[in-house]
DNA sequence: TATTGTTATACTCTATAACTATA
DNA sequence: TATAGTTATAGAGTATAACAATA
């Protein structure tokens, strides 16, 4: 099979996966993806979005429910005070370890029968590529 | 880095340019991939659901949009009455080309850098992977 | 009775444009 | 003037429940 075809069923596979998981946790997809983007720092809103690949306007909403649910914080900065960072609550923290442990047995439960080494190849080929698509310019 | 996390990294930069191309072409990537089953075959609204992942009640508005494009048409099925099919018109199969063309191509400008054993190693575990994924029972 | 597609409803995601408060 | 976040608005995706037609 094609790369490009191989490339884009294995991206529906997972992302089917990734909501699945966030669903379980009462959670859209989106909202997960925040959440464990927020994990890594506390970014700005504009930050944000541009992690999400979406606008920012979009960042306002997905923030107010997941404050609603007492999953993070708004804080703003003081260095500039246009800016707001995304602040996870004691609960985001931990229910995005959640996620991503879930999402990780998932992943080890479905592909048992993959050797050691093409599963270091393909972890090590799936990092080099999203870097390249990430680094790569919006056609 | 983890297996999962790679995975998850490559899909979302695969999802991201999935999204891009049919943007490009007037469509959400909901529309482009709905376009780009209906092209296999001309499968029943329930089929499409499970084929997208989604419930059959969003095939009838996201084929309502596609059908005003004039992409596709509803065809009944005469041996079960209660069965609606979707077949592409001829601007549909020819969009359809075009975008696995465009999101083929871009796969392949972002990805010079890969030698021709590790394109074939990387096709093969990705299909790989979306088989035993799309496989397992939801989670 | 069960299944297929539809409708009604509600919520979420998405982007564009206009606004505010800062810088 | 430029930037960060917000609001207003409109369109699209999503799922649940209830429904009509058919099997």
């Amino acid at each position: 099979m094609e790369l490009a075809e191989s490339l884009a069923s294995m991206a529906r596979a997972v992302a089917a996966l990734r909501t699945a998981v966030a669903r379980r946790f009462g959670l859209t997809v989106q909202q997960a993806e925040l959440l464990c983007q927020v994990d890594h720092d506390s970014p700005s809103f504009g930050e944000l979005a541009n992690r999400l690949g979406c606008d920012k306007t979009n960042v306002t909403g997905m923030v107010d429910r997941l404050v609603q649910r007492g999953l993070l914080i708004r804080k703003p900065d003081p260095a500039d005070r246009r800016v707001t960072r995304a602040v996870l609550t004691e609960d985001g923290i931990e229910l995005g370890a959640k996620i991503r442990a879930t999402f990780s047995a998932e992943i080890e439960r479905r592909c048992p029968n993959l050797s050691p080494a093409d599963r270091a190849h393909l972890a090590r080929l799936a990092h080099g590529i999203a870097a390249t698509l990430a680094d790569s310019e919006a056609p």
